[in-house]
DNA sequence: TCCAATACATAAGAATCTGATGTATATTTG
DNA sequence: CAAATATACATCAGATTCTTATGTATTGGA
């Protein structure tokens, strides 16, 4: 099951700061691959929607980069800012408590505890 | 908490179409306010953004209505049609995956089993 | 009597995503 | 070794969806 977009919508930007959370620093094309690979292909980022999403978090301070080149080719690493590790718990913790609500609004059982 | 909105957005459907399935018929008015009780609060659908989706759900023949008067007051009640409760399960098993998906990537602990 | 609540609707602008297009290098495979 | 695929960035027109007002009108309560 690929799941329909609008679903995904509102989750980029929570799914961005959680990977750079855990990796120090990753690069785009990085993202939408790891992120195909931890959903079993369910999600699947484009990069049309990725990399405006990567420069807004710049330009609001929330991430930084480094730009390295892999022989000639151009690669741009994103980082968590410290203001950056502050919103990314937040963003982290406000989806857990809403999708707590939305699991009670709809009734639904989860596998796992 | 309020949820920020841009969480919120994707799941105003899904949302319409389990309360349709619970209870058999409502009016738009209603589900705002049965959405504020259900989530203690936390989610607050504007009319501006519900009665267009109401509509569009009619339009594409999931949803029924029936218009009453109470008093002098217009009430426009919205139901599921036949193809709208095959629609609604979907979506919802659809939603109940993504959340079972997303709660892996961003690993959440969820409260209840 | 006046304010808040009930109840519908629309519409301009903002935000965000899709899907395409563009550019270029690197690697794999037949 | 040629061609196809993968890697890696970026932008943009158009579509979708939401926010925030605005509008209209009735009803109930203080």
């Amino acid at each position: 099951m690929i799941y329909s977009s609008e679903l995904i919508k509102g989750t980029l930007k929570t799914i961005i700061l959680k990977l750079l959370k855990d990796n120090k620093r990753m690069y785009g094309y990085e993202i939408t691959q790891r992120v195909k690979e931890l959903t079993n292909d369910r999600i699947h980022l484009t990069e049309g929607a990725l990399y405006p999403s990567l420069h807004a978090l710049e330009a609001d301070g929330i991430l930084t980069t480094e730009t390295e080149y892999i022989g000639k080719r151009v690669r741009k690493y994103y980082s968590l800012s410290p203001k950056g590790k502050n919103v990314s718990k937040e963003k982290i913790s406000e989806f857990a408590d809403f999708m707590n609500t939305m699991k009670f609004l709809l009734d639904i059982k989860t596998d796992i505890a």
